[in-house]
DNA sequence: GTGCATTTACCGACCGGTCGGTAGGTCGGC
DNA sequence: GCCGACCTACCGACCGGTCGGTAAATGCAC
């Protein structure tokens, strides 16, 4: 077989993404040299230097491509659907299977070293993040208008429900006496049992278009 | 002049950790350089370590004082409470004051370093904080053993609450939008409203001696 | 209270080692 | 013969930590 690396290009390039990746998650940004990425690549420093333009370059790369993985894997799966409580709930089982499977070191990256990079590039990825806060802020205050949840303060919510999720790469254990399964439905039942409201049964899927007749304003313009 | 100071023996010591403790909480530790936090102190490198053994010693020390004053400014003052879910509202407040309240730097680095100390230091450190959490798993178990609250899995709801309120040092702005006691106060209504039985009314505080006179069961078998 | 040994709190200079980063060269495939 | 991938060799700066030394404060015998 061909087996072609002729061109691999960004191929490569995103092997080293993924085992810089690896590093800096075990041993936090700071904590990790250029040297042991470069070794764990099975390269010299100077090699890995003709891929990678410069330390912060290279953390800011492993945090887009983290940040493009989360959105491929959460937020575009939960995006189009028209209940604001049924898109919450599946958010946070999507984000919490996101957290809990170790297959992304990128994503705890973004999220531990929340302080690490500066300037332009530091801005970029605190808009991306801040993209998905206010998604959450504009669910939870479409389930409010909607009367699917009881009055709360969307901003709040929002930071709750990402505490509860994003909080679980600090503790949880993938081999441990819970499973990733059981604490994303624990957690689900924690945060919307207690909110939906009693009165208004949840949307069946049939029923988007119902939705169409509440007033325009309702359904959600989104700047 | 005298300029004073003689023997503060242990209060000198205590300024130099709030030092440090600032830096370090700004910098992280790794990012932090010992000459830094010298020239902060307003010393030389040699005269800082004259106070301190080493840079993973000050860590643990730093750590260590963060844990003092979380356990008695939370801990020490929610432990009497007979009320299960009263005593994890109280704490819960407690414990978002002392996050936000900017005044204890020590408790973020525990936060933020929770993968920094390694040995016995490490092992000494996480044990404090799972007795955190044992405290908050047997009182959400005594809560719904009393039914006070409707059955829940007791650790993913320790985990939850912490989440909650230890993600706050990632977002929080105090001169923000939102103030402390909105968020404390939102962020208690939204864990507890949905969790506890609306049958069993809160036990006031002066019928704290009555529920070691009634059977257990009694009180709150739920319907 | 004075004289003196000791202790405390710090300093300048320096240690071996590692940091992020680079200049220039080698080598194999097209 | 050229280009991309990777190397050896090296840079200045800085790392955590230690050395011998010192000025001032303290404890104590008299």
């Amino acid at each position: 077989m061909n087996s072609g690396r002729r061109q691999d290009d960004g191929e490569r390039y995103r092997t080293i993404l993924e085992t810089a990746a690896r590093l800096i998650c075990e041993r936090g940004y700071e904590g990790t040299s250029m040297q042991e990425i470069a070794a764990a690549c099975r390269m010299t420093k100077a090699g890995l230097y003709h891929h990678v333009q410069n330390k912060e370059q290279l953390l800011f790369d492993i945090m887009s491509y983290g940040m493009d993985a989360f959105e491929q894997q959460v937020l575009d799966r939960v995006r189009h659907l028209e209940d604001p409580v049924e898109r919450l709930r599946q958010c946070m089982r999507l984000n919490i299977h996101l957290v809990t499977g170790g297959c992304s070191k990128e994503v705890i990256i973004i999220l531990h070293e929340h302080a690490t990079l500066t300037g332009e590039a530091r801005a970029f990825i605190d808009s991306r993040k801040k993209n998905y806060v206010r998604f959450l802020e504009d669910s939870f205050s479409e389930a409010v208008r909607l009367g699917r949840i009881r009055t709360v303060q969307p901003t709040v919510a929002a930071f709750s429900f990402l505490g509860m999720v994003l909080w679980i790469y600090k503790w949880f254990q993938p081999d441990g006496r819970l499973s990733a399964e059981q604490v994303s439905n624990e957690m689900v039942e924690l945060l919307f049992a207690g909110l939906v409201t009693p009165g208004v049964a949840a949307v069946p899927a049939a029923s988007a278009q119902m939705l169409s007749i509440v007033p325009p304003a309702a359904v959600g313009e989104k700047p």
